[in-house]
DNA sequence: CATAAAACAGTAATAATTCCTATTTTCTTC
DNA sequence: GAAGAAAATAGGAATTATTACTGTTTTATG
């Protein structure tokens, strides 16, 4: 993997934010310093660095993919409401993860993890909807 | 609701299977028994019934819906290898949900729910890769 | 049976993401 | 520092899952 300006901006920014962007979100505020830069190298870099561990990708029910450079084990809400990705200060509940590991093969496959998080109405969405 | 003959062969196809179909084989299979049925009648049917709590939308990391008529609480397993989707045994752990239930408002969000589920390599795809 | 609401088929439109190509940048070696 | 190979880029076209639209058909109800 060779160096590039754009791959270190775009590092840059999702390590200053705690947002949990879309590759979308990621490109305008990127643009903002590098304004020649394109939507698919975004994509193409936000692949990368997710596929080598570097960023972590984040599947929320709105079916957009989210990225986050905090790879810490920790856990997300998703806001049914305004779509909002939000981090958890639940560390990695023991319970949860001493469940995960004891499922081991007992149906025949092989479990390699979980995907978990939570969702429901915001801080923010709920002051509003009152 | 009204009743319709197309929604009831979508149903009737969900309930028989436990593969976690997509909209699409949904729709290849409905077509079988009703060649005129639309592509768009099948995601409008899934979504009415997923939004009226008949069946299950699940969102893997395909970003592919699937669709599972049994809505019992229970834990599904995505294949990385061939994305197929089964369900697992396990019982709704007490420990996940004894967890999940804790969380409560400790992060100042209202927590309605998780979303939980499992990942790595299924039975066949371990045998191929052999 | 008449009417209104709901559902339909078929197709066009959206939106997130990937793919493609010619050009530019980075790294390495001399 | 220049030259060549590999990697990365910009920009746009293509793909794919899904939704929206429209005129017609089906369903429920009085």
């Amino acid at each position: 993997m060779n160096h590039s300006k754009q791959r270190d901006l775009i590092t840059d920014y999702l390590m200053s934010t705690k947002s949990h962007p879309t590759a979308e979100e990621v490109y305008n505020e990127v643009k903002l310093k590098e304004p020649t830069i394109s939507l698919g190298t975004v994509y193409r870099n936000l692949n990368l660095l997710a596929d080598n561990n570097i960023i972590v990708r984040l599947h929320m029910k709105d079916g957009i993919d989210h990225y986050d450079a905090d790879t810490s084990e920790h856990y997300h809400f998703y806001c049914n409401c305004c779509g909002r990705v939000y981090d958890l200060d639940i560390k990695a509940p023991a319970a949860f993860n001493k469940c995960i590991a004891s499922k081991g093969d007992a149906s025949g496959h092989k479990i390699e993890g979980a995907m978990v998080y939570f969702y429901g109405t915001c801080k923010d969405c709920a002051l509003k909807t009152d």
